[in-house]
DNA sequence: TTCTAATGTAATCCC
DNA sequence: GGGATTACATTAGT
């Protein structure tokens, strides 16, 4: 199967006039190779030398004949950079596949002009910076557990009182709820991923940490996909801090925010993003963020790690939207048509030279392509901030506002707020058995009028009111609904677009 | 001869608190075997997924369960690192036989505390380094013949005019010199290093692959060795570029240079050296390295490829320094008595925390064991350096200045400097018919006096006046003297000892 | 400081 | 056992 070319032969072969990978020995080593620690030597023993005189000549002696100053292995250790020509292909590549063959490292150094040694090398420093995101994001992910468990105990719930310190856990609480014991403690998350990188492409699935990965190492299918830039999508360097609900960029329901580009984007304070069986939680600030564009009518979904990725679809394919509440929390479910059509992916491939993002289509990269198939992108975030939000969409979108519905369910357990928090997805998260449901339907004339979540007509409209902010609810038996019997299909009121 | 038994005295096994294996079961022996397996193939077929074939990531996910994932048993299955003590005797071992069987793989086993299997994969990739340095070296090795060539076609004759360009050639010559044909193409070498795996141990001399391949893999035969560090050598990072005629750092004789540590270094300009059939060649700048150490009165001949090798002699056993020079090119003859005993021989085997290389003595590594019978040390190098050397050599060590001469050949062909740079050793090299031997040795009175380069007297003493630059040559029939007689011994002037 | 190119080595897989 | 390749730890360069 092999073609195994000797791979550390020839390679550079045809002139490149790269400047960023200058002409260097096949090995781009002689210089490395040679060894690079041993011969450094620092110092110490100068000491039984005394004698000769001993001037410091650091390195070197390069002559003055020049000839052969750096006869070789004076190599200074030519770092090569990938152009981001180069690292373009190379990650649409990846994206496809993350262990390339010899034959297609073959190819692929000849299209760049690099030696396959260095497209190896590439490929596994790409492959072993996802397993570092991962470990990462892992290790984020069980901070998370502890931040939300706090956020449910009755503290911020959304947003942590300060950038999430990572040495000191100040509420690290006594024990931890039951649904958050089943995930891997940051100890044997490694394990995790260890054993992932032997099943490939294959993700036979568990935690989270699963589907990151799935996330950042895309499974090797081939499916079209189209380069282009995206510039109107700036995000802050780093981690930015969460946008507060105060502050001089700020403005309607203090959510609205400047980018740095001085682009305005809004968004959800989405604290988990759910399509179907994927999910993703935020942690830290802007590893989850969930936008709407109003220039751009569309919903882009940012999710980050070091990488970042986003999912996005026009307004116009959103058959309804549905809020349902609970005191604090809320989660919203946006219906969608057409998502094989109507969604599209990207993934951060670079940074361009005015330090916007580089963006490249993808394919789906969520777990089993379910936002390729499921209708229903789940938010769950603060409710009252979401309801804001959805107030300020309807006001622009106006044809949005009709599609949306905003309910209530109020659990009868003794703390809701905290169940519903920890529960893993939406499809078994918002419905255990005891809860009641206070659906509130908002109407122009602003009268509540209690709805259940079920079946609706595609046509059916609503327009929230913003000038009654507390809309609320009556009790409503919502047990017994359709709405939470489909494990995949969270909502399943409305067409099936497939 | 030697029976030199293991004798690895146990050291490190129980409980090593070493950083290097950090606390893990006693060996994970068991979890390579195991997940081993996992799914598909890795790495040959993943090459071209077609478009969309399978959804890579089908089952999995998630849902809340991700309980087991690893449950293969929470075995971390770290990657274990050699301790420095383990590596010590592995190391050892190798150096006498490279292939243990598994009898000793056992033993080994047991003796430091590592799994057999650890062990055989162990060996299994130190053969498979010592490959691959070959196959860097023979790459080289091409490579300097073609630099030789162009030095010997009038260019630059030491120094290649600049850093070899791997991919323009600018000089190639449009045929190569008889000498050079008989070495081989980079396009077969790797056709002689699988050729030479198969005879291993054995050595049958010729091309200078082989050689190299002897210095790197000792052929199994066990002699006496101990362990040292020689801390007082220090490198330079890097092919430090050889050293030029004149810099602030360069003293006497324009040779004198620094090294990094602040240790001083003398050296002889090398571009070969030879002893008896055994012969090394100059490329790149660090590759061959003649010392001379005057603090430690020793000749120390550095010998690298990707590992280190040593020459050494203690200046007392000189009994006799001979420069023949013409032109810019010349050879020292050094020749010593008892190399049996004189003679010792390095390897490097590690780095030392302070970056110092740690060198372990072991047997004579040279082809048929040349070192350890011949008397003659034959350097290439550019003449007036040399002699430059030399008188600062003997300024400093007294008694060797009597025992040296300097000589002068000037051959009647046209281009001198070619011929001399392109015979492949010592004996052959420097006296094709035709020559005419300028011999002048040096007195205190400067006057030059022509000398055949014949059978000295032990007791002849000369000195080296460096204010006469050209002692210049009065032509001398040089054709029938006795120095070109034996091909071993390329001047059989003074005692032998043997 | 982070990110990344590159090295060295332990380990795996396939023949 | 060899050969290729990978993961992993680590070093440097920017």
């Amino acid at each position: 199967m092999n073609t195994s070319k000797p791979e550390y032969t020839t390679t550079v072969k045809s002139t490149q006039p790269y400047n960023y990978t200058p002409p260097m020995p096949p090995y781009p080593d002689d210089s490395k190779a040679v060894d690079s620690e041993s011969f450094n030597t620092s110092s110490s023993n100068q000491s039984e030398y005394s004698r000769d005189g001993g001037r410091p000549l650091p390195s070197a002696i390069v002559g003055s004949s020049g000839s052969n100053s750096n006869a070789s292995g004076a190599t200074p250790k030519k770092r090569t950079r990938a152009t981001p020509e180069q690292l373009a292909v190379l990650e649409k590549t990846f994206m496809t596949n993350t262990s390339p063959n010899s034959r297609m490292r073959s190819n692929l150094a000849q299209e760049l002009g690099m030696t396959e040694r260095s497209i190896q090398i590439w490929f596994q420093n790409r492959r072993a910076k996802v397993k570092n995101m991962a470990k990462r994001a892992a290790i984020l992910q069980e901070e998370a557990m502890r931040a939300q468990f706090m956020a449910a105990s009755g503290y911020m719930p959304f947003y942590p009182p300060a950038y999430p310190s990572r040495q000191g856990h100040h509420y690290r609480p006594p024990v931890l709820p039951h649904h958050f014991r089943r995930a891997r403690s940051s100890s044997d998350v490694m394990g995790a991923v260890r054993e992932r990188a032997r099943m490939r492409a294959h993700s036979v699935g568990g935690g989270l940490l699963n589907q990151m990965q799935n996330d950042m190492m895309p499974p090797p299918t081939a499916t079209p996909w189209s380069s282009h830039f995206s510039p109107y999508h700036q995000q802050q360097p780093h981690y930015q801090p969460p946008p507060q609900p105060s502050g001089p960029e700020i403005d309607i329901a203090d959510r609205h925010v400047m980018l740095d580009s001085g682009m305005s984007l809004d968004f959800f304070p989405a604290s988990t993003l759910t399509i179907g069986t994927w999910k993703r939680m935020r942690i830290q600030s802007a590893d989850l963020l969930c936008h709407y564009s109003l220039p751009l009518r569309r919903m882009i979904w940012h999710i980050q790690e070091q990488q970042r990725f986003k999912i996005e679809f026009p307004f116009d394919v959103i058959d309804r939207i549905v809020l349902v509440q609970d005191g604090e929390l809320g989660r919203m479910d946006i219906q969608i048509r057409d998502p094989m059509n109507a969604v599209e992916f990207y993934m951060e491939t670079g940074t361009l030279a005015d330090g916007s993002i580089q963006w490249t289509q993808c394919r789906d990269f969520t777990e089993g392509r379910e936002a390729s198939q499921q209708l229903i992108h789940s938010i769950e975030g603060h409710a009252m901030e979401l309801s804001k939000q959805l107030t300020r969409l309807a006001s622009v979108e106006l044809n949005l506002g009709p599609r949306m519905i905003i309910d209530s369910i109020i659990p009868v357990m003794d703390d809701p707020a905290r169940d519903m928090f920890l529960t893993p997805g939406p499809s078994s998260s918002m419905e255990p058995e005891g809860y009641v449901d206070t659906t509130s339907t908002l109407s122009p004339s602003t009268t509540p009028t209690p709805t259940l979540v079920g079946p609706y007509s595609h046509d059916m409209a609503y327009t929230i009111d913003k000038s009654h902010p507390s809309n609320l609810p009556t009790t409503w038996d919502y047990s017994n609904t359709s709405v939470v019997q489909d494990a995949h299909m969270p909502f399943t009121y409305g067409p099936h677009y497939t």
